[in-house]
DNA sequence: TGTACATCAGTGAACGCGCGTTCACTGATGTAC
DNA sequence: TGTACATCAGTGAACGCGCGTTCACTGATGTAC
């Protein structure tokens, strides 16, 4: 990795208090520049410039390590896509203690990750970055929604044969209910719109009901 | 209204060929350059500078009607709330032909609101507008909820009071599905993500098994 | 109907500022021998 | 173990550019009389 080569060891945060010519990992001062700015100042008030002066360096240093400021950003949502996966593979825990308990914790740490991470969120599903023009962060992003696929496939493999919803429509089911709530109400930013009840609870509500319709009871 | 004080006329579109020193319609000519923007280059392609440029008038006209940037984008999102709640009411049309069917023409005009409007859904949900420093803007927002609101009272209204679901509930619930499939796959830019099947028919197989699960035949 | 006046939308020139980007350079680090 | 060299991350100065914002102004429009 990169930021192994020149690092001066754990001690050493990479963002502050450098003494030599060389900052030693400016790659990962940049990236924690570019996600401190977005929760600061929101997506615009990302420039080179300024995650340049957050680090410490000359504002020449970060074309050394991104072309532009797209390519930034497009790493700050790859990362968060992998942090992401982690998360919701965390809560499914292979569906124990069981699948529909799992599934349920599954749609909590969608909301707890758009809470715990807004840079994270806000680069990932609105910064308007081209899946086409970034083949690792679709990728990254398929392996998170490998998550929910795996858990539904799951759930709707103790269904009867006839009548079994398709895993692919039902982990985009839950995708859509969790992004609805997590954009809406569960956001970190001041677009965040109040509820009079927990999202939490709102997602666990609309998740149960979605699983009855289907003939899954938990 | 402003707008109609210096009007020329319906043959005047107001956003180029003028001749005389005053705009007449500057406002309005803004408000759409905006949109344009967004569309273009997206929301940090929106400049007081840039839409005066693109109404012909000098870099400090828009001050007479705009304190910043902040307020011309609340307006466009102010005015995407009230086409919005339009669009939502003329589809669920008091219920008929009948509630059911009225509910998911509901969540069909939000995709093609989504797709038809990509400046106002941009500029409604994802520009960072705080809902406490624009009092109209949470206003217009609420008028839009209210329709899905009111469809949701009229299909639980059916349903015998036991184990009835609260229709503030419902209407929440509906909003995130609706929501978080026009943000993900129904989109108009570069952040859409493709699927196998339509945004409109994952909409509806998801309301419907919603609603089966509420004990709400079609 | 005409005239004098008040209003205010839009002008245009100016300013400081921060950003993106380039360039020849410098000096720290790693490595071949 | 030491030395010479290659590599390349970061420098710092410079540039053009576009934006935000101000200001005294101009001239079109509406209205009082």
């Amino acid at each position: 990795m990169t930021w192994d080569r020149h690092s001066r060891g754990p001690g050493d945060t990479g963002d502050s208090g450098r003494k030599g010519y060389h900052h030693g990992n400016l790659r990962e001062a940049l990236i924690a520049a570019a996600q401190a700015l977005i929760v600061e100042k929101g997506l615009s008030g990302v420039t080179f410039a300024e995650a340049a002066r957050a680090a410490g360096v000359s504002p020449a240093a970060p074309y050394r390590h991104f072309p532009d400021r797209e390519a930034l950003l497009a790493e700050v949502a790859r990362r968060g896509f992998d942090v992401f996966a982690d998360r919701l593979a965390a809560a499914w825990g292979d569906g124990r203690p069981d699948p529909s308990a799992a599934f349920t914790a599954v749609g909590r740490a969608y909301l707890a990750f758009a809470r715990a991470e807004p840079a994270y969120y806000t680069t990932m599903f609105e910064a308007g970055l081209s899946l086409d023009d970034h083949a690792e962060l679709r990728a990254a992003g398929d392996r998170a929604f490998g998550v929910l696929r795996a858990a539904a496939e799951t759930l709707t493999a103790g269904l009867k044969r006839e009548g079994r919803p398709p895993a692919l429509m039902m982990a985009l089911h839950i995708w859509s209910m969790s992004h609805g709530i997590a954009s809406l109400f569960a956001r970190a930013d001041r677009g965040r719109r109040r509820l009079p009840m927990s999202a939490e609870d709102l997602l666990e509500a609309e998740v149960l009901i979605y699983l009855k319709g289907l003939g899954i009871a938990p």
